[in-house]
DNA sequence: GCAAAAGTGTTCGCCCTACACCCATGT
DNA sequence: ACATGGGTGTAGGGCGAACACTTTTGC
């Protein structure tokens, strides 16, 4: 703790769970390895941690070889792993980041990664299943009570759109009537005033949306036991 | 990631937020440095990572030299901190843990260590502040969808002297009428049968409860966008 | 009887769900 | 006209807050 004495130190590298609804369904992003060990299992991006940056820079710097940083609409921690045998060779700790990418981006990727339908996402190289478990119950817990479906949406759309995405994260079904009222309630979403086209087949036009804070933000904090009135 | 090129290593720290409430205030416990750096500032319990062990093993190996593990009730992990200045003279991470002890235990402490109310912790050594002050939120934010109260509380307990506990984590007043009701409605709590002699004032006995579960369990989990009913 | 503390009944409002109905458009 | 998809009205249920009222004790 003084810092003058002698203490181990040990590898540190940072994973990150990447997330984005694609063609109706929860992706994650993975790459194959090819190298001993878990040679050829599928795994999380990410690396070691460089000597000057925080984790998250880091895990930046390491996600900018995959795809484009300025694609991710939200960063955040989600834990820090130790077991002694998650690596055969030596300690490594890592921690892993859950990172969002809107609808309809599609960043270009190198040869060896792709996107994954994280119901799918069976085997893995070391721990990264269990993590990439851990971020899909993060996004979907807090998007109920968050504004965070900003990270998943893309800058405007309809309540038919914004439905199929939270449909895809959550896992189960959403009545558009019902996320329609909740979210402007909570003001969390606010109409452009445009309307987009109806198809070929006809149909009203739809309403266009956005949410209306870009940063995250906390909709619903005290579900219960809140503090008495001021009066 | 192969194991078998150089890379950097970093010394890592685990660091306790440990919370009780005592007298009616909500506790953090604080030992007070004596060298440099921060020498005479009060900072979390915690200490070096040895190499053969888990983060969660480490902050359990280093808590029993100031309160005795047994007496831990709940212990999570709150995140890992990374900046590289956060220790003016080597690169240190560090992994903080929020543990909580129940109401009503007094450990015997080291003579350097002592409770402070957490409203009233200002200066600390390091970013140790920050890290108590998430783990306060955490712990205030849990209390509210999940049964967290049984970690504070003692094995057996009056409504009053739950209502006491749950006012003093969450910094304002709770009452017991609701408090009662919403988690026997959660069925959190349940009676033991027993009720307690009344003070020499008078009053009516109060009835005796415990919590159900001895351990974690979400009570309110989908607050909003919950799945469609089955029919 | 009276004070004090615990527990219950009841009302109210809010939020979310479900479902029926209305609206706007293309063919 | 009618099919199609978007949007609104409304009723119902559940939950939690507030507060009055009843119960059970000691003095």
């Amino acid at each position: 703790m003084t810092g003058h004495e002698e203490f181990p130190t040990y590898g540190h590298e940072v994973l990150a769970v990447i997330l984005q609804v694609r063609a109706g369904r929860l992706c994650l992003l993975l790459w194959q390895r090819t190298e001993p060990p878990h040679a050829g299992a599928w795994a999380l991006p990410g690396g070691v941690v460089g000597p000057g940056e925080t984790l998250e820079l880091s895990v930046r710097r390491h996600l900018a070889t995959k795809v484009d940083v300025r694609e991710l609409s939200h960063l955040e921690q989600l834990g820090t792993v130790s077991e002694p045998g998650r690596h055969p060779e030596l300690r490594l700790l890592a921690t892993a980041y859950l990172g969002l990418v809107p609808a309809g981006v599609d960043p270009v990727l190198p040869p060896d990664t792709s996107w994954h339908p994280v119901h799918e996402v069976l085997r893995t190289a070391f721990d990264h299943g269990a993590l990439a478990i851990a971020g899909r119950d993060r996004l979907r817990a807090k998007l109920s009570y968050t504004n965070l479906g900003y990270a998943l949406a893309p800058p405007r759309f309809t309540i038919a759109e914004l439905r199929a995405i939270y449909a895809a994260a959550l896992g189960h079904d959403v009545s558009p009537t019902n996320l329609r009222r909740v979210l402007l309630r909570r003001q969390v979403l606010e109409p452009t005033g445009e309307t987009t086209r109806p198809d070929r087949t006809g149909g009203r036009p739809a309403a266009c949306f956005r949410f209306r804070d870009g940063g995250y933000r906390v909709t619903d904090q005290f579900a219960v036991l809140r503090p008495p009135s001021a009066n």
